[in-house]
RNA sequence: GGCCCCUUGGUCAAGCGGUUAAGACACCGCCCUUUCACGGCGGUAACAGGAGUUCGAGUCUCCUAGGGGUCA
């Protein structure tokens, strides 16, 4: 264990990064409680939250007897996730700006921060562990299977993991909030966060509008048939259902009708009453992948890969390629989406992953040319 | 212009004298969730209008408004 000098706690203000600076106390650890502010915008309740949340911080850490400071790095995380993540969806794509968040902000901003103070570690409240060994540091599941958050650490090296620390990745969520009662911590029962990391809860797609301005068009089944309006492409993934606003028409099943392509072009949503084959993959390619380890395993290898945040592993066929990676699936999957990450796992170990490129749909389809025929 | 059919919630669509007027899709809410989604569970919401017949009408009759076949 890091004993030298003092570990910077990276806190948001919820439970987990609260007991995460708890437990390193109880241990004898010189803790910083350090507080990020990385977006400065307020709430559609015109509330910012980050105050609220630093309130907490203030809170917990004079009760556990350690000093705080608060940190803004609202220009990086503009410039380096914020930006990107606006880019990738005028491209059509849907990021994944957390993941991004971890690797450029929290493990490299940040950490470039904390050991600038001359910490010997940067801990956080992700559920996630560190196995360190002479070969380095292997991350690895959380004890707590369905807090697992490695999906989102997926983008670090080791450099960056060789400074962290995961005090309570080896405890399950109700453990971490019965210490942090126990302990009398205010943030105890404190709902969890959700949203976008240091941006919250919002309704999505009010959220984007306001940087990316509606673009609308048409709403086109397979056969080019125009089934109703879209408000700009990038308002909607691949998969979704909600929001598109087909109601029940007298040429259809009855079933719910869902996104299953873009045409940019033409600027169509292509959409499909019922889930077939058309919105599933055999395959897909990556961009640039991160290993953790430093590189891929080997040339190829099976393993299991996860292509969204929450979703059940799934046993794949990875295919090494430069620095990309060429994934086969044993089961198809279903809305494989460009943007999103494909996470791999060897067993409780995170392998690393990448951006995903594109797909090979189940079953291929193409829009006729010409004017789309109206209904 | 003359005969003959249609008109139920946002959208489809059951009902065929007595129902709390189905269901689906949409929408909304909650749950799930450090992305976006998926998913789970709930909820709001309708008989075109008027007059009759009946103990009782969305259901029968007759008018007034909006869509289809024949015959000129």
């Amino acid at each position: 264990m890091i004993s030298d000098g003092h570990v910077i706690v990276g806190m948001s203000g919820g439970v987990d990064s609260s007991v995460a600076a708890l437990l390193l106390k109880e241990q004898g650890v010189k803790v910083i409680g350090v507080f990020m502010k990385n977006w400065e915008e307020s709430d559609e309740d015109g509330v910012c939250t980050s105050t609220g949340d630093y309130e907490d911080v203030q809170r917990v850490c004079e009760h556990i007897g350690v000093p705080y400071y608060t940190v803004n790095f609202t220009r990086e995380y503009q410039q380096r996730v914020f930006s990107f993540f606006l880019d990738e969806y005028r491209a059509g794509r849907t990021p994944n700006p957390d993941i991004l968040c971890n690797s450029e902000i929290k493990f490299e901003a940040f950490l470039e921060f904390a050991m600038g103070t001359g910490a010997s570690a940067l801990a956080t409240g992700h559920y996630a562990r560190l196995e360190r060994s002479g070969a380095g540091v292997r991350l690895l599941r959380a004890t707590d299977k369905n807090k697992d958050q490695t999906y989102f650490l997926a983008g670090l090296g080791q450099d960056q993991l060789s400074r962290a620390m995961f005090p309570i990745g080896g405890l399950n969520k109700s453990e971490v909030r019965q210490i942090a009662a126990k302990a009398g911590l205010t943030t105890a029962h404190k709902r969890d966060s959700t949203g976008v990391c240091f941006i919250g809860e919002r309704n999505f797609k009010k959220f984007l509008m306001q940087y990316l301005p509606a673009q609308p068009g048409n709403m086109v089944d397979l056969s080019g048939k125009i089934i109703a309006r879209h408000d700009g492409l990038m308002y909607y993934t691949l998969g979704q259902r909600r929001g598109l606003g087909i109601g029940g028409r007298n040429d259809g099943s009855g079933e719910s009708w869902f996104v299953i392509g873009k045409d940019l072009e033409r600027n169509l949503l292509i959409v499909q009453q019922g889930e077939h084959e058309e919105l599933f993959s055999t395959e897909l390619t990556t961009g640039k992948v991160n290993w953790i380890a430093g590189r891929a395993p080997s040339k190829a290898f099976r393993c299991t890969a996860k292509f969204r945040y929450r979703q059940p592993d799934q046993p794949v066929t990875v295919h090494v390629c430069e620095e990309s990676v060429h994934v086969v699936f044993d089961e198809p999957q279903r809305a494989i989406t460009p943007g999103q990450w494909a996470v791999f796992y060897d067993g409780d170990a995170c392998l690393g992953g990448g951006p995903i490129e594109n797909s090979k749909p189940l079953k291929k389809f193409s829009l006729p040319r010409g004017n789309e025929m109206e209904i």
